[in-house]
DNA sequence: ATCAAAAATATACGAAAGTATAATTGCCGT
DNA sequence: ACGGCAATTATACTTTCGTATATTTTTGAT
C-alpha cells in the first residue's frame, strides 16, 4: 500500500512537526517537514505518491492561501489541513475547494493516519489516471498530421470516400493512413479506436 | 433561470421559516417550509428543480441524520445546511458528504441566495443528465434480447461472422439484428453506436 | 389444432473496407 | 541538378457489410 510514498508536512510549530514525524515513522511512512510554504517549494516534490499535511495559520503565507495557489503551481497533492484556531466557514471552504480533511488540534492520531492513507491512495489513483492519459497522448502524437485528420473523420463515422473528399486526397491514401492510425494507436477494431479518442477528448 | 422551481426549508424554528419565506419571496422563488423531516417526507417533492435548506439541529430527526438518509430515500436535492450551533467537524463532514453549503446563523442573506441559486442550477443539470440517461436506457430497452446480444458484440469490434458463431445463429440473422439495432438506437454510424453504449455503461 | 405475426434463414447483389504491389509525385539535403 | 526517401496515387483482389426479396421456422393467441 505505502511502498514508496512521502507525506509532506508544512507547519511553523516545530513541536507539531516533530510529533508528526514520530507518528508517521511509527507506521513506516517517510516524512518531509517544512516550517514555511516557501521552504517546501524550494525543496521541491519527489515523483512518488504522497499527500500534504498543511497548517492553516502560519507566519508568511497561510496554509489556506497556499492551498488556493497549488493548482496554479501544478501541485496536485491531496491536502489535509490541521489547525488550532479554525472556524466553520474556513473548514467548509477548505473542503469545498478540494481538501480531503480539516482537522482541529488536538486531533486523534488514527484519524490523521486514516486521512493520510486515503490521501496517498487518491494520489496513486490520480497518478495512474495521469499516466494513462499521457500514454494515450503519446500514441496520438505519433500520428502524422494527415493521419490525425483521417482519424478524426473516421471516428465521426465518415466513409473513406467522404474522408477523401473532405481532405482532398485520394481514397487509397485514406485507406493507407487509416491502416497506419490503427497500427500506431494499437487499436484492433474501429470501436477500439472510437473509445481511445473518447478518452483522449476527456483528458485533453 | 428560476422559471419553475422550489426551495424546501426544514427548520423547527417558525421565525426562521418565516424569515426564509420572506427572503425567497422577495426574489420570486417558491418556498415550501416544514418543521420536521417527517412533515417534508409526508408532503412529498414536486417534480421541478429545487434545493433543500436544512437545519442541522432539530427535535426528532436531525438535519445531519436526514442528509445521510436522503440517498436511500431516492432524494437527490442539493442540500444547504443552516445552523446556530455547529462545530467544525460537523460542517466539514456535511460538505464531504455532498452538502453544497454549511452556513452558521446569523448568515448573510445574499450568501444564502447565492447558495440556493447554485443548488437550483446543480439540480437542473442533474435532471438534464438523468433525463438523457433515461432516454438512452429507453432506447436500449426497445431492443429485443437477441438484438442486445448483437449490439454488445458489435461494439466489442467482432465481425458479423464471429458474432454469428458466438450466438449460434446465421450471419444473415446477425445482419438483420444489427440493422435493427442501428435503427432503434438512432445511430447513423458504428462510432455513434459505440459512443451511445459507452454513455449507457457509465449511467448504469 | 390452426392461423397469423414475428423471427430466422437462404440467396443474391452492390458498396465499402482492407491489403498488396507497383508506379508516381513531392521534398530535402548534398 | 541530382539522388534518395517518404507520401501519395493507381490497380487489382479478397473479405466484409448492408440491403432486398423470398422462404422457412418459431412463437403466440384463439
Amino acid at each position: 500500500m505505502t511502498d514508496d510514498c512521502v507525506v509532506y508536512v508544512i507547519d511553523d510549530d516545530s513541536s507539531v512537526r516533530a510529533a508528526l514525524e514520530d507518528l508517521l515513522a511509527s507506521v513506516g511512512i517517510r516524512v518531509l517537514a517544512f516550517d514555511t510554504t516557501t521552504a517546501f517549494l524550494t525543496h521541491g516534490m519527489e515523483d512518488v505518491p504522497g499527500c500534504l499535511v498543511l497548517d492553516v495559520r502560519m507566519p508568511g503565507q497561510s496554509g489556506i492561501d497556499f492551498h488556493r495557489s497549488m493548482a496554479g503551481l501544478g501541485i496536485n497533492l491531496p491536502v489535509i489541513f490541521i489547525t488550532g484556531h479554525g472556524d466553520i466557514p474556513m473548514g467548509v471552504d477548505a473542503i469545498k475547494h478540494g481538501a480531503i480533511e480539516f482537522l482541529t488540534k488536538p486531533f486523534n492520531d488514527q484519524t490523521l493516519l486514516d486521512a493520510i492513507q486515503n490521501g496517498i491512495s487518491m494520489d496513486q489513483e490520480r497518478r495512474r489516471t495521469k499516466a494513462e492519459g499521457l500514454a494515450l497522448h503519446t500514441l496520438w502524437s505519433s500520428l502524422s498530421a494527415g493521419e490525425q485528420d483521417v482519424a478524426r473523420l473516421v471516428v465521426r463515422g465518415l466513409l473513406n470516400k467522404q474522408i477523401a473528399a473532405e481532405l482532398n486526397v485520394s481514397e487509397i491514401t485514406v485507406k493507407i493512413r487509416r491502416a497506419q492510425v490503427m497500427r500506431k494507436m494499437d487499436a484492433q477494431t474501429l470501436p477500439d479506436l472510437v473509445r481511445l479518442t473518447e478518452k483522449l477528448a476527456l483528458s485533453s
